[in-house]
DNA sequence: CAGTGGTCTAGACCACTGG
DNA sequence: CAGTGGTCTAGACCACTGC
């Protein structure tokens, strides 16, 4: 800012914004104003000022609002669009990312095909095996940061790609973030699952970290995927994040990898 | 530029650049002029002009030098540095990235132990198992680019992480590219294999691709990782490519999933 | 202290979208 | 056509590094 005044915030209609400023003293931590202006978006986002799928008011907009110049605004959004939080379109405006866009139904499912394309096997076939309330192990608790004993609804179900059962996957979801939905919600529902968070309960999955192996199929396996017991299969266990970094759903994963391949880019 | 002059290179002691100009009739396609900036900039990336770990000229010089202002530079080397191509260092200046360096010397290795880090089970250790020069198979050549029965170099290794042998790898080279390097010297290398090729034949592998599968462990497996036949292991199948998006490697990796994991985050 | 990258502003114009 | 994001410039100052 050096010759410029501090950036403050006006009473408006939304809540009042904490005072920005570079706090240009001696400080220990120095935070660039972009990074204040990136926090403070990203605290609506988490407040669900604007919703998965929404515009949010354009830079100018922001840029009055928060006392700073259009180009710090832009720098703010730079990041988070880079992080998959918003979505930029030109002549348009900047939305707010969601699992719902045809595009990106499959962005963190790195299963593709060995001949085709991701989707050239048509629509996945998503079928609910079993879906009921349940106390958290230890193992589950610590993946969620939960208690041991804690409510988690729990979900067992298969993927199907042009016929074949490839993907067999066991959700964990913390009780409380999901109050109000019930086993039967869940077994009857067929779409994407992190469209249904987003719209029902107002959480987006953000970011997600795997761990994968390669295991042996167990006779649940050879039922369920129709593949022989023993049978390699790639174990991936995932934990997916909020906005707020919570961790919000643990998912064990089994894939059959002789038809299909888990594809990872490396830069 | 708009009202301003098109930025245009003047003789220099370096060869000279193309003539850029935004280009502002009507252009079925439209290149911003940094991307522009980009594409020289990668281009003396490739010519070797500035070698890994070596300083790139400073914002200023390379604005004055492409005749444009420094922000344009700026965005055309922000975008260099996001692909991990270029590395900004605040207060030094921006460098050429290596592999030699400690920090990022397992950039490409996403396998960590089940208990500690990265790193926490020592230093790795590399022992070369086999190495010639041989005949790209169909398979081979394909992935390489190549004909088949082109002249590759093949090695194949063990890595050792806290003493266990963890990962057996083949690895393909074009035989081309590496003109001298012989299967004696290779075999003789117990260092990170990219951080040679740096080195000694201006080859940098700057992305991959990976092809992940479960597979069951065969009698070479057994012998060479310890493990029983049948035993499931990951199958990793990655092209390095290089600056020109060159395919310059073709590495098959076997990694034992008891003790260690394959981790990937998914944005 | 000079030199580097990093931040911030202000203003102009371009490209794209939709009514 | 107005409104949006996207590009480009010029200039000032800040933060960090090493001599």
């Amino acid at each position: 800012m050096q010759t410029f005044p501090d950036p403050v915030i006006e009473s408006t209609l939304l809540p009042p914004e904490p005072i920005i400023s570079l706090a240009s003293s001696a400080t220990p931590a120095f935070s660039p104003l972009y990074q204040q202006i990136k926090g403070l978006i990203l605290n609506s986002l988490r407040a669900g000022e604007w919703k998965p799928g929404e515009m949010i008011p354009s830079e100018m907009d922001l840029a009055v609002r928060f006392h700073v110049s259009q180009g710090t605004v832009r720098k703010a959004i730079d990041e988070l669009a880079a992080e998959n939080l918003l979505l930029r379109r030109q002549g348009k405006g900047t939305f707010v990312a969601t699992h719902a866009e045809q595009q990106v139904q499959f962005r963190f499912l790195k299963l593709v095909p060995d001949s085709g394309t991701r989707g050239s096997e048509g629509p996945a076939q998503r079928d609910i095996i079993e879906c009921k309330r349940s106390r958290a192990t230890a193992e589950v608790a610590r993946a969620l940061a939960l208690r041991t004993g804690d409510t988690v609804l729990q979900a067992r179900r298969v993927l199907s790609f042009g016929g074949a059962p490839i993907i067999l996957e066991d959700i964990w979801l913390p009780a409380a973030p999901f109050k109000g939905l019930t086993a039967e919600q869940l077994a009857n529902y067929h779409g994407p699952m992190y469209a249904l968070f987003e719209t029902e309960f107002n959480v987006r999955m953000v970011r997600a970290e795997e761990k994968i192996r390669a295991i042996p199929a167990s006779a649940v396996h050879e039922q369920l995927l129709k593949v022989a017991q023993g049978t390699p299969l790639l174990s991936v266990e995932r934990v997916a994040y909020t906005y707020r970094d919570e961790p919000m759903e643990l998912r064990r994963g089994y894939y059959r990898t002789d038809t299909h391949y888990y594809q990872n880019t490396l830069g």
